[in-house]
DNA sequence: CGAGTTTGTACTTCACTTTTACAAAGAGTT
DNA sequence: AACTCTTTGTAAAAGTGAAGTACAAACTCG
């Protein structure tokens, strides 16, 4: 069964909001519930879920602890994926002092970094090692390394990425602001960039239509 | 006219390939080389492009200078924005170091910390000045601080966002692992955990695809 | 002037997403 | 056990965006 594309972000919206029910003592929720927190409709919820089985109970609603276990098998984050970042700069840096994305099973194991005089370097507060690229491949397989993750300038991303391919990664997060397409791994964009603009855009969308309505107002 | 969603970020792809072909010496580009660089139908382009106007000539193409100058004009970054951010660790740190966001019109120009130690210290390449939250509203006036940038843990997001509306910004960038939803300002979530959390999931998916077709051969 | 391009746009079709609606299943009460 | 209330799971309908088609209009170039 073929799956909509956005209902893999749902579905990682829900596990947090499940989550976050679990630490405020909560048992059981409802597709409602849900809705009410993450701004969607019940319906939908109950739907993204339906894809993957049934974990309600009707006239119940959903047991939190069942669910996050449903939910974490689907996102497959019922392992511990080992991950690299390739670019030991500010962004690299930022992610690895990020400790909620080892609380949620990804482990960042290793940097690597096209400057040599940068190997041997302990970044971040745990102090994960940056080797040399050429490494990458020996490291991969030796700290069983399955997602890396791109924070290099655009002009050297999709060089990066055909190597990550070459060695065996299945999944890319690109952190680069270019978009990058290959066909044997999954690739996950996060464009800051992107987003500042789409802000701005929405931001004069609103200005134009709000002077609009005031124009409108002294007609 | 109402605008689809998912043509502001298309337009912000168009605004940086544009900016790309002009930096490889180029004059003009068509609706054809944009969609083959950016994987797109050119018939898409030249729709999302006609929801602003008419940039093209017959015939011809698209002049590459007057193109980024209207988009520039659309995605309202023909001026600079001033930026502040809130919560001066990590990510802000990186953002900060970004120079690629001044290039393209946002101007960092405050960190505020709820910590009041952090007050005074610069961060960053640039050395920008972390104020207390206190001074939030003098500085926003002063500088014309329009967009905020929220760096702080999700706990404290909601309560951030509630006091940059307050003192009157009017776009928000949410780096926090929670969605915000606010009637009176534009927000734009960017969540890497959920990223991370989407690429395993299609990763999962792929690898489940690539089992059926293996099982469905040897039946 | 005529052939060849390429845009801008109207119209259609298609695919996907969201919403609506309701039967089915269970909980609680009397 | 009968009845009410709640909530799920899902089929069907409605809505939305994307893709494809088609073509007149505008421009270039020889």
């Amino acid at each position: 069964m073929k799956i909509p594309g956005p209902v893999s972000k749902r579905l990682a919206l829900y596990h947090r909001c499940v989550g976050t029910l679990l630490s405020e003592g909560r048992g059981i929720t409802s597709s409602q519930e849900l809705g009410e927190r993450l701004s969607l409709k019940p319906s939908q919820i109950r739907k993204d879920l339906s894809y993957f089985g049934e974990f309600g109970k009707r006239g119940t609603g959903y047991d939190l602890k069942g669910l996050r276990l449903s939910l974490e098998n689907v996102l497959r984050i019922n392992k511990t994926w080992n991950v690299c970042i390739v670019g030991a700069g500010n962004i690299g840096t930022a992610l690895a002092n990020h400790r909620e994305f080892f609380k949620e099973g990804y482990n960042i194991v290793a940097f690597f970094d096209r400057n040599p005089s940068k190997a041997g370097r302990k970044i971040g507060e745990r102090g994960i090692l940056v080797y040399q690229m050429s490494e990458l491949e020996e490291k991969v397989k030796s700290l069983g390394i399955e997602i890396g993750v791109i924070a290099v300038p655009a002009s050297e991303a999709r060089n990066v990425a055909e190597i990550l391919v070459k060695v065996g990664i299945k999944g890319i997060l690109n952190f680069a602001p270019t978009k990058i397409k290959l066909e044997e791994v999954e690739i996950e964009d996060v464009d800051i960039g992107i987003s500042f603009k789409a802000l701005t855009f929405k931001m004069g969308a609103r200005e134009i239509e709000r002077q609009r309505s005031i124009g409108k107002e002294n007609s």
